[in-house]
DNA sequence: GTGGTCTAGACCACC
DNA sequence: GTGGTCTAGACCACT
């Protein structure tokens, strides 16, 4: 679970990033127990209540449901995987290609250049 | 010049970024003035303050100059324009590649998806 | 904590330089917490916002790191110390040689107007 | 004539300052003239009005007389030039001390550290 | 008018 | 309570 506590971005909602894309990865099944807030916090290294609010966020979400005295599990439901990593994946390209457009790059050179680093990015510091 | 009010970046570091865009998209060349803080921050809607702080972290980052009682303009380095594109266009595309491969997706997919959305992005829904 | 409200010289970088010289000293050592800008601000019967400028400052420099919520600290590298000292101390011979030369004063006579105001300094007037 | 432009300190006073610092080198003599306030503005590429700012002060300071139609001149009293050098020099050795004791440097180490720098400073960069 | 510091006080996220 | 952003407005030095 990486976290960046610099990061403008709310460390609770960078909790709930992190769980959506151990689902995408397979690392994390539907119906899958999760830590509790307590267990989770110390692993983590953040404040109980952060992950409290970060679990929160997943329940809202539909992501998740409570059973009371049994802990927090992902919701039991087959096609949350596929719809959670189609979504993340669009939004991840969508801003990709904003971010290029932006600096005034075109599609064909977004595209070498995501071929280039690619195969030659990971040598490289 | 976009601004996010409700992006958790602070908004000095969107106007940084937006003069980079800028200055990669060829709006803005090296040695040309930019808009004081005060008429900044009022085309922006944004406090001169905020300005200001924007202004002079463009400056610490060596991307601007000021001459007291002038103003502040993209330091005069024909170089500066490349490195800024190029910088920027490196961590979006490996930021990009980050996300992807957190959410357990292979670089051929990586490039699929890229296509396709490139392709046919604007049709949404 | 000496501040001089009158001279041109930023009040946040004189924080910066008085924490500098309290490193120096042995005052501070690396890994000591800091106070809260709000505590300094109200110590040094300074704005809470200048402090804070202060702080990012020196967090800028590498001199402090910040945990959110926690506080800020003097970085925990022990190397820290020795490079401010003799970092200052070096910047503060060579701007009193510099000025010295201005003056058409040669090097004997620098250090013997050294010694001469270290032994009867004090006594002014 | 050198000139901090982002220095604290203000424009003009660094120019009293130089001009006492030719004064004290030799360069300027008691009842030089020195140029008028525009030469002066062109010269150092400086605004007029800051220019005469600092002319004023040196006329308020008794270090300068100015002869309607004719020019600004040093004044012609001959004790200016050691009094001024050795006012300077006092300060300078002053300003050098307590910044030194400011970092915990004893009296020895100062004249140690000066010796080091006149002989080998101007070597490395 | 331009850059720049400082104050004062609101508001937010996290501990 | 701690770091941090933002607003609003005063004040200063230099052009």
């Amino acid at each position: 679970m990486q976290l960046n506590f610099n990061s403008p971005k709310p460390i609770y909602l960078q909790m709930v990033d992190e769980v959506k894309k151990a689902l995408a990865r397979g690392e994390l099944s539907p119906g899958d127990k999760i830590p509790s807030h307590k267990e989770r916090a110390q692993i983590s290294q953040v404040n109980p209540n952060t992950v409290m609010r970060a679990y929160q966020e997943m329940e809202r979400e539909g992501l998740t449901e409570t059973l009371r005295g049994q802990g927090t599990f992902i919701k039991n439901d087959p096609a949350i995987l596929s719809i959670i990593r189609s979504e993340m994946a669009k939004s991840a390209v969508e801003q990709f290609i904003v971010e290029m457009r932006a600096l005034g790059i075109e599609p064909e050179e977004m595209a070498q250049l995501l071929q280039d680093t690619l195969q030659n990015g990971p040598k490289e510091g």
